[in-house]
RNA sequence: GGCCCCAUCGUCUAGCGGUCUAGGACGUUGCCCUCUCAAGGCAAAGGUCACGGGUUCGAAUCCCGUUGGGGCCA
């Protein structure tokens, strides 16, 4: 294959649902090889036992497809068992053999070396250290045990650990698209562990193992893996291989500026869709979360699907610095593609939220509509629009009150009167005669508009009235001034 | 504790040595539109570009230090 081919890959634990720092990742990832044309590779980084789930992955799937990031190698989410791609499998706890296999290559060159330190030593070891206010690293002990000090060891029933024999003459650095280059004092590095005692390989060993294997071409990552980075360029350089090139973006802070979690609000994607938002939005804002363009362009039209993002999008103009999740410039932002909605794609939308609602569809679709402009959120939708589906909406008299019309009984007389002779019930012909009756009666005509708001729902805010009395119907109307008439003697307002 | 990274309005950011009396967006406030609430339009407030030194004729922009924040290792 050319070797200038772009590949990336998102590698998520499932050791928990897909959080927005995740997702984000996850979306760079995604824009950066659509805009190359390249390929999106799922990894699934199972290899902790203890706290990986299957329920987890299918969480991770279900995430991202809700936000419309499909991968072009991994799992297939149909059904996990099966890959799709040439490099399969693509959970780690199934490429254990591989693992192993090219532990045991390094070894041979004599890079990794075996280490019997029991957790006593090294914890001794670490107090030690810290005592002196030396760095807690370990003391490459065991570097150069002779074969009978090894015997002895098994002897004694301990396991070894395969550790990485640091060289501490060079300096390790790398160069980062988003950071430039990052230099790290190689006796900074600690003889880090490859093989755990257990047979199982570590994170830093795994990764590296698949980033060639897979044919990685760019290694797209959160910055709290910078550490990371110069042991796996280590491993790259022990095993000669090329590294990938790396893109450390940063990390995503909460309000108060620490590390974003749930004490801060959603953070699992799922729970924005729960919460109503749509997916697109959630994508646009993300991607402006450490990225910009030249003009701070915020919304990207989805005219055609993610093109004018995956154009723009540019991994060398991504934030060094951690950026604040901002629920409101959210929320603004959801309001906006809500808006962008057609009446079918606002109606499916928001229907999941309006699970009592009682109406055909196409009366459904007109009321969900006629407050398109006020949704922030798809699950707004209940309480804005509530009235629609009952007659027994409860009336909020103070605010009918504060506006101390004069002569209501005979507004309300003479409203129910002016609908009852209105042949054709249309938008037009309603306000045509609510402006009549106004002027009539020599009242403004909020004086006239407003009493019949306040029968037909309830309370003072709403949709536009001569839309919202005709969407519900001359017989509703008129049935609903009829409520009011009683209602208001009982609550003694005139 | 060690190392690494970062630092422009409350927040997301533009800026990459002179065009910056620092631009846009969210939020806030006011006005307009208007049957209400929104939406939309317009306008305003909000930044001594973290601080202190340099370099330079000239620095938000380059260098050093300090402070603050974040990350990783344990």
């Amino acid at each position: 294959m050319a070797s200038n081919q772009v590949r990336v890959r998102f590698a998520p634990s499932p050791t928990g649902f897909l959080h927005v720092g995740g997702a984000r990742t996850a979306l760079f990832n995604f824009l950066f090889a659509k805009k190359l044309k390249g390929t999106f590779v799922l990894r699934i980084e199972d290899t902790d036992e203890m706290r990986s789930s299957d329920q987890s992955t299918l969480q991770i799937f279900e995430s991202m497809k809700w936000l419309g990031l499909s991968w072009d190698e991994g799992p297939d989410p149909e059904d996990p068992a099966k890959s799709k791609g040439p490099h399969a499998p693509y959970f780690q706890m199934q490429r254990v053999d591989l693992y192993r296999k090219h532990a045991e290559e390094l070894k041979a060159k004599g890079v990794l070396y075996e280490c019997y330190c029991s957790e006593e030593e090294l914890d001794a070891d670490r107090k030690h250290a810290m005592l002196e206010k030396r760095p807690p690293r370990y003391s490459k002990r065991c570097r150069h045990l002779t074969d009978e000090q090894k015997a002895k060891a098994q002897a004694q029933g301990r396991k070894a650990v395969y550790r990485f024999a640091v060289p501490t003459d060079q300096e390790v650095a790398f160069d980062d698209i988003v950071r430039e280059r990052v230099v790290f004092p190689a006796d900074q590095l600690e003889d880090f562990i490859v093989i755990k005692s257990s047979g199982g390989p570590t994170y830093n060993f795994c990764c590296v193992v698949d980033d060639h294997l897979m044919e990685i071409s760019h290694v797209i990552r959160g910055d709290d893996h910078i550490s990371n980075t110069p042991k796996q360029v280590l491993l790259y350089k022990a095993f000669g291989w090329q590294p990938p090139k790396f893109a450390h973006i940063s990390m995503i802070l909460g309000a108060d500026g620490s590390r974003l979690s749930k004490r801060h609000g959603a953070t699992g994607v799922m729970d924005f869709r729960e919460q109503g938002y749509l997916p697109y939005a959630v994508v646009n804002y993300l991607a402006l979360l450490g990225f910009a363009t030249t003009d701070s362009q915020d919304i990207f039209d989805t005219d055609k699907g993610w093109d004018m993002l995956v154009e723009k999008f540019e991994l060398e103009r991504c934030q060094k610095s951690p950026a604040v999740f901002d629920y409101t410039k959210l929320t603004w932002m959801n309001g906006i593609y809500i808006r962008r909605l057609s009446k079918d794609q606002l109606l499916d939308a928001v229907r999941p939220y309006l699970t009592g609602a009682a109406a055909p569809v196409s009366q459904l679709k007109e009321f969900v509509a006629l407050e398109q402009e006020k949704y922030q959120l798809l699950s707004d939708a209940p309480k804005l629009l509530d009235f629609f589906f009952t007659e027994t909406y409860a009336y909020r008299w103070e605010e009918l009150k504060a506006l101390k019309i004069e002569g209501l009984e005979q507004v309300y007389q003479e409203l129910e009167a002016e609908c009852a002779k209105l042949v054709d019930f249309s938008c037009a012909a309603i306000e045509q005669m609510l402006k009549g009756l106004a002027k009539r009666l020599g009242k403004k005509n909020a004086h006239v508009f407003h009493p019949l708001r306040f029968a037909v729902s309830g309370r003072l805010q709403g949709p536009s009235l001569f839309h919202m009395a005709e969407a519900l119907g001359k017989d509703k109307v008129i049935s609903r001034l009829k409520r009011l008439a009683l209602e208001r003697v009982a609550a003694g307002i005139s």
